[in-house]
DNA sequence: AAATCGGGGAG
DNA sequence: CTCCCAGATTT
């Protein structure tokens, strides 16, 4: 098929009639728009909407990211995953304040060099904010070009996102970039799906999409499967002791790094190994019960956990343990959600 | 090029 | 269960 502007231009016909409302869209605010985009890296829109929300109002100018209490970005973040983007915001916002006055750089390159932006992030920031004419390719946008273009190279390789990146720039019309590639991005959310059947009907494309008429609509985009996940067996200690309530910070490297947990060791322990493991913790006069098994799954590992209630006299102080009161477990420590369900036998301890 | 890094919604 | 999401960084 051949590409032109003219496709595109349906496209962004599509788009003004189409287009979600959506917070980080009331305005061109670089800020806003940037922060968004880190939001949203692997993460849906529903899921983004709050977080960005609550983000913006206690952050709200480059600045107040810049100078940011580590506990405190990390609890603005809590819930919505890969931590260290928030990290890199920072570090970026720190950069920010200190070469580029405080103000995102209207440059691909430049904005490309900063922490935790890629050439998806930085081409989205570039055309969104101040209309410069570049692509941003990310997974929505692969998937619907693979469509059109009836192209079955593997979208996970490095090569086939360039050579994509091209073709979009094939049928971006010459204004509006930013309006544009969020259109490729928004007909890839709304229209175009990865699960599910595609709403072709619905779609500005149906008349020179190769998959669609070629019905090849099911067997693109093309990817290599993903190797499957190990599983680590764990257990967790909710140890409390006089509404305290026993954290452990997690290493700064790795999985879920610097964030705070409940005590957990690897396996799964048999009624003896716990008393075994809480008298090397010195905890020897308490009383104990196994809560909940449960599972979390991340994206290479998969935890397998079973939770122990331990009622402690008096805390046990320890290099490896905070003391917290249940107010700030809730208000100041960011706990990852794979925790999440072992709060709840906080509740029924009283 | 492959592995790492979270969490949740949809089918 | 599987898939994958407005990906980037590290190894």
């Amino acid at each position: 098929m051949e590409l032109t502007k003219e496709i595109g231009e349906a496209l962004l016909f599509w788009y003004d009639h189409n287009a979600r409302i959506l917070p980080w869209r009331a305005d061109k605010n670089p800020y806003r728009i940037w922060v968004s985009e880190i939001m949203l890296q692997q993460t849906r829109v529903e899921a983004v909407k709050p977080y960005f929300d609550h983000f913006m109002e206690e952050l709200p100018e480059v600045k107040d990211l810049a100078e940011v209490d580590e506990e405190k970005l990390m609890k603005l973040w809590e819930g919505l995953g890969y931590y260290n983007r928030a990290r890199n915001l920072k570090t970026a916002a720190q950069t920010i304040v200190k070469q580029y006055d405080g103000k995102l750089p209207d440059d691909y390159d430049k904005l490309l060099s900063l922490k935790g932006i890629g050439m998806y992030t930085a081409g989205a920031i570039a055309s969104i904010a101040y209309d410069i004419r570049v692509p941003a390719v990310d997974g929505n946008v692969l998937r619907v070009m693979a469509r059109l273009l009836g192209d079955d190279s593997d979208i996970l390789k490095e090569k086939t996102k360039k050579e994509m990146a091209e073709k979009v720039m094939e049928i971006m019309p010459d204004q509006r970039a930013g309006d544009f590639n969020q259109a490729l991005i928004e007909l890839g959310a709304i229209v175009c799906v990865p699960n599910g059947e595609p709403k072709c009907c619905d779609c500005p494309w149906d008349t020179v999409c190769t998959a669609y008429r070629e019905d090849l609509i099911d067997k693109l985009p093309v990817k290599k499967p993903k190797k499957k996940r190990m599983i680590e067996k764990r257990t967790v200690f909710v140890i409390e002791t006089d509404g305290m309530v026993a954290l452990h910070k997690r290493e700064e490297k790795g999985l879920l790094a610097g964030l705070w947990e409940f005590p957990n060791i690897l396996g799964k322990c048999s009624q003896d190994l716990v008393k075994e493991t809480l008298d090397g913790w010195g905890m020897t006069d308490c009383a104990y019960e196994f809560t909940h098994e449960g599972k979390h799954i991340f994206s290479h590992i998969e935890w397998q956990m079973r939770g122990v209630l331990v009622s402690l006299k008096e805390p046990v102080e320890s290099e490896e343990l905070t003391w917290v009161s249940k107010k700030d477990l809730e208000e100041e420590y960011a706990i990852p959600s794979a925790f999440e369900m072992f709060r709840e036998s906080l509740q029924s301890a009283y």
